[in-house]
DNA sequence: TGGGGCGACACTGCATGCAATTTCCCTAAA
DNA sequence: TTTAGGGAAATTGCATGCAGTGTCGCCCCA
């Protein structure tokens, strides 16, 4: 019927693969659960076709394990395979900076990050698309930062890494009272680092600083798993297994 | 006829995609050329279906570029994205090694990256078998050096970095008479260097080395680019297009 | 001769039928 | 009670037809 005749952007298998990742991220399948194409036709209103190729995309965005006779799971996701995905993108990140520092050829290339970075020092409204809005400012500062590495290769695998759940930079950034400020606080000043190194040309520098910078990630993930409230409120967080 | 009923190792698909990969590689399509689904019908014997899913994973290789309104061409490679691909391998296997040295527990775990590292110390071998049997030597010592690492997450990464023409570390490792012993003789002290780090738990030394070694990659590569011959010998080298 | 519009072809996305294999359950025997 | 075996249902892989859209070239007009 609809037939849009892109691969990419295909209405179909595009919103099959948001659907799916959705429905998993809100832990309407369990863990290890074998996902049968057939099942999801009823559940997507779709045909088995577009299905299959959304599940072949999850499966190398890493949401799913691609069992050996055929067919997909679910993947199990264990607290150190986080932790790790979020210690890689921040070696990757830290990579793009020190590109970034290496390649910059005018000071003007900065303005972006600069703006994006000042933006996000302002305090954090308390509402919620305020909220929304600091969320926003973030991830496109660091995305800025990936696009000012000039490098498609290195763009490539931060996208591909930032796939995994909680591994992507804005993914764990919310606001709790105790911490909600004062982290905020800090992320605004190692953006601010970071930019600063990159205007200096100091590429160990802002690599260091990037890779710190991901560990509040990692910190926040930690206080999420502790938090009762959190849990609810983070779509995902049950996804993860042992310990 | 065939139908195997596994989607990872099905024959068909994965069939299609070894054969497409190596076609490619051959240099049998131009840069930026369509692979019409059709087309492939008739050049490897094969329905359109499970031709569409091996160019899916070519596409998420980075072989292929998805066409926004449908379909895939041969990606275009530049020097520079080859290079960044060695360069973020590079990092990635710091990482591995950094990982390796933080998290080893037994030297004893050390003892087949040993074995496989003063393997690769013997003096490369004239025949194409012995090279051959050297090219595997290396490989293996890589994929252990990944295996040490101890994470799911960087595994997968690697791999994925890897599928990249002459990111993998086996890829530009060849035989030139001038260069042949100087930078096998590098490579190994090298890889012994690595080996102790990790044996010493020095994380940043582990991390700054495998850097290094990725390199001898980079400065083949630039080699293989100005020597006629091995533009013959190597296939895929056809694919880097500009400068 | 150049540019714009229109039409035909080519190509992709989707649906569905078929065949083969896996999986799982139930039974029976040790 | 546990294990081995067999068979039926479930599930995937593949082939192919259809519909819709993009693309390219040709023709007409200025």
């Amino acid at each position: 019927m609809l037939a849009t005749a892109a691969s990419n952007s295909d209405k179909q298998t595009e919103r099959l693969v948001l659907a799916l990742r959705k429905r998993i991220l809100n832990g309407e399948f369990s863990p290890g659960e074998r996902l049968t194409e057939l099942g999801l036709v009823s559940l997507l209103q779709a045909s088995r076709t577009p299905i299959r190729l959304a599940l072949e995309r999850l499966a190398n965005e890493g949401l799913l394990d691609a069992i050996p006779s055929g067919g997909f799971r679910l993947r199990l996701f264990g607290l150190a395979d986080i932790r790790d995905a979020i210690e890689i993108r921040g070696v990757l990140e830290g990579t793009a900076v020190r590109f970034a520092a290496e390649r910059l050829e005018s000071a003007g290339e900065l303005a972006q990050v600069k703006r994006l970075a000042s933006e996000a020092t302002m305090e954090i409204p308390i509402t919620i698309e305020g909220f929304a809005q600091y969320l926003e400012t973030n991830k496109r500062f660091h995305r800025e930062l990936w696009r000012l590495a000039k490098s498609a290769s290195l763009f490539r695998e931060l996208e591909h890494a930032c796939k995994i759940p909680f591994a992507a930079p804005e993914a764990l950034v919310f606001g709790v009272e105790d911490l909600e400020q004062s982290t905020a606080f800090i992320a605004a000043e190692q953006h601010r680092a970071i930019v600063e190194a990159i205007e200096n040309r100091e590429g160990a520098r802002a690599e260091a600083l990037a890779r710190e910078h991901s560990r509040i990630s990692r910190r926040n993930l930690e206080f999420a798993l502790r938090s009762k409230e959190l849990s609810n409120r983070l779509p995902g967080l049950t996804l993860i297994s042992d310990q």
